[in-house]
DNA sequence: GTGGTCTAGACCACC
DNA sequence: GTGGTCTAGACCACA
């Protein structure tokens, strides 16, 4: 359960971590139960105001996907929906398709050489891993 | 030359207008001359301030793409490189592919699903237009 | 549209107006589209720091009652489910009457003097508005 | 003399168990002398901390309702004004009943409803135990 | 004008 | 040790 954080993004750093949290979850590599590293372990270990790592969480936790253990810390949650069929997850990966789609339309792309781009990204994304 | 504008989207008005002029620039769907809609026309049928679309012709003005021509509007520039290679195209869809393969590493999902899935999107998206 | 915060009370102040705000639209006191005080506006009032309102506000806006429009502030959203039944609200009563019922049980307290008690509350609230 | 423990309550555990306690006693359902659990017993129980408990049981020592009996654990106090009056217990009650009473003004909801709901509740209270 | 994000730091409550 | 709440103040993005 390591998180990646890119302060340059032009998305939020909380959302950063609530989107990983969120596709790790439904991806089922934390199982329910699953401890996640303190506000202040990532907080400290990214140079991050823990705020806005605690705004992160709490977010995960009014989606569900995350439990408070008073004293504690946060896990998994119970009722999480762990190891979400291929088609769940595909479902999940449905916004940033469409954008694919329209932009490529827009483009006056082909579908080929679209598709040989994206296989040719989705191997590099294994290669770093 | 009909904009499609989302005001619930996560990304601004003003960014949407521009990426998608970009775009349709750039596949030489408008070739240099091509009148746009006034900006009262896309706010009126938009429902969105003019200032608005005011501010995303500027932009696209200061790109190089749109030339105003006074009393007449805005239209593409005689400058605009029209009808870009299909490798240059495919570089401007980068960010968006990349954000796939991101989020279906994390989701844990192989290349073939997502391929499969990007090319009903696609073909969706063809037949809409 | 207006919020009586309580600086002193035991739950915090964001989640005081969390569910006021959620309150009044259930009981279909703002119809979808009412605006509602902006952040600086509710700051300022009751003299509380304007991301302590900020945060309620958006906590309102996930769990689909609120929406954001941009650049003019935060309304009652459209799907936000209006002028609920008395079965409904009632429904959004019960965690309250449940805490009644156990404590009252523990205590050993019959129906009726618990009854009247409550009667005489409520009727001093409608006094008071 | 059991105790039931919420851990997924907004209230803390801790005092869950000194308001339970603090209830039972006063509606003279505990005479002096009665014996409590074990901490390490409601502990057990509960799945719950042991000094969560002791620091409950502490409590209600300093309250003056309970006391240490060396090697037997906590019982009532011999000084517990067991079995207070009527008038006495409602005002114990008080604090829940406002807030019943507020949250059903914000809701619009009348009095007779929220009367009925109460003695149902209150019913089904009575049924369980 | 609107809300959003982040920081730094303080204090609290719970376990 | 854990997370939660609030503040004060800065800066940004959007309309």
């Amino acid at each position: 359960m390591s998180l990646h954080i890119e302060p340059s993004s032009p998305d939020p750093i909380y959302r950063q971590i609530v989107g990983q949290v969120a596709r790790m979850v439904a991806a089922g590599q934390c199982p329910p139960g699953t401890r996640l590293p303190s506000v202040r372990e990532v907080a400290a270990a990214h140079a991050v105001n823990p705020m806005t790592v605690s705004k992160a969480y709490a977010q995960l936790e009014a989606q569900g996907l995350l439990e408070r253990q008073r004293g504690k810390g946060m896990v998994v949650a119970a009722q999480a929906p762990a190891s979400r069929s291929i088609r769940d997850r595909l479902q999940a990966l449905a916004p940033a398709l469409e954008e694919v789609a329209r932009q490529a339309g827009q483009l006056g792309l082909e579908e080929g050489p679209v598709i040989e781009a994206l296989r040719q990204r989705m191997q590099n994304e294994n290669r770093e891993q």
